[in-house]
DNA sequence: ATCGGTACCTGCACGC
DNA sequence: TGCGTGCAGGTACCGA
């Protein structure tokens, strides 16, 4: 499911955990852990507070109070849900104080969960948030880039939370064609793409994400920026620009939708 | 140090 | 009805 948007709104829609008690946690699914120890792994959480819980990217980190954290990164089909029954996918439980549940469900199980008692070195190396990031800097590292500007957005350590969906969308509103190379990307065209990045990414968390398939967020609610997609899967389709019809190409071996006509190399 | 390609999973839509 | 194929929001790891 979860780009930046998606992610975001699953998190806020966790947000009412913090300052809850973690009265017990299990483990059923164990390649989601990453050969990480299950039963250490509940011991590390049991009786813990929350502290906080906060988006890096597509990352969810769950402080605990007294130190350690549960990162959670939710791959292609991930959800969080709130109460709810588990099922033949649910790979995690956690019950909180007051007669809270927490479900981590997951039928491709790309996604993970992981206990660390620092703060975790993946998320350190990430690159800055996309609705931080200021241009100066964005500019900068698109020139030092030798590679497509499509496959440069989904590269997590250039930006942080940019997927397929939204790579796609924020190239559409620049005007810049997926195989482009990031370094001829300058001026004018880098300072379109890096206004267009934050837009998308911001009317998409106000839409409470995509709900492509079945992503939902902890309470149940579907996103509807799905609706508001110009390129992304819409091949054969009129550009809502000029009509010409949707293309698709595949870059770093990800589907890419534009328009011929409005995305310049 | 960077880059592209592949592996990892399950489920669904499609054509035959 | 069933089977094979291709496709799907993700990252990690490998060799070049």
């Amino acid at each position: 499911m979860p780009e930046l948007p998606e992610v975001e709104t699953v998190a806020r829609s966790i947000a009412p955990l913090v300052g809850r008690r973690i009265v017990a946690a299990e483990f059923r699914g164990l390649r989601v852990l990453r050969g990480g120890d299950p039963d250490a792994m509940a011991a590390s959480l049991q009786g813990r507070r929350i502290d906080s819980i906060r988006r890096y990217g597509k990352f969810i980190l769950v402080s605990l109070r007294g130190g350690g954290y549960l990162t959670i990164h939710l791959g292609m089909t991930g959800k969080l849900l709130l109460g709810g029954p588990s099922g033949k996918h649910t790979h995690a439980i956690l019950t909180l104080d007051r007669g809270g549940v927490l479900l981590y469900d997951d039928s491709r199980q790309f996604g993970r969960l992981q206990y660390s008692t620092e703060f975790p070195p993946r998320i350190e190396k990430l690159g800055p948030e996309p609705l931080e990031v200021p241009f100066e800097t964005f500019a900068d590292a698109l020139v030092r880039r030798k590679t497509r500007i499509k496959a440069l957005l989904l590269n997590q350590d250039f930006l942080r939370g940019i997927g397929n969906i939204y790579a796609d969308e924020a190239l559409f509103r620049a005007g810049i064609h997926p195989l482009a190379m990031a370094s001829r990307i300058r001026g004018e065209r880098a300072r379109c793409l890096h206004r267009a990045i934050a837009e998308v990414l911001r009317e998409a968390i106000a839409a409470g994400g995509s709900s492509i398939s079945d992503y939902v967020d902890a309470q149940g609610r579907k996103g509807f920026f799905q609706f508001s997609h110009r390129v992304y899967q819409r091949t054969g389709e009129p550009c809502v620009t000029c009509g010409t019809a949707i293309r698709r190409v595949l870059v770093a071996q990800r589907s890419s939708h534009f328009c011929p006509r409005c995305q310049k190399r």
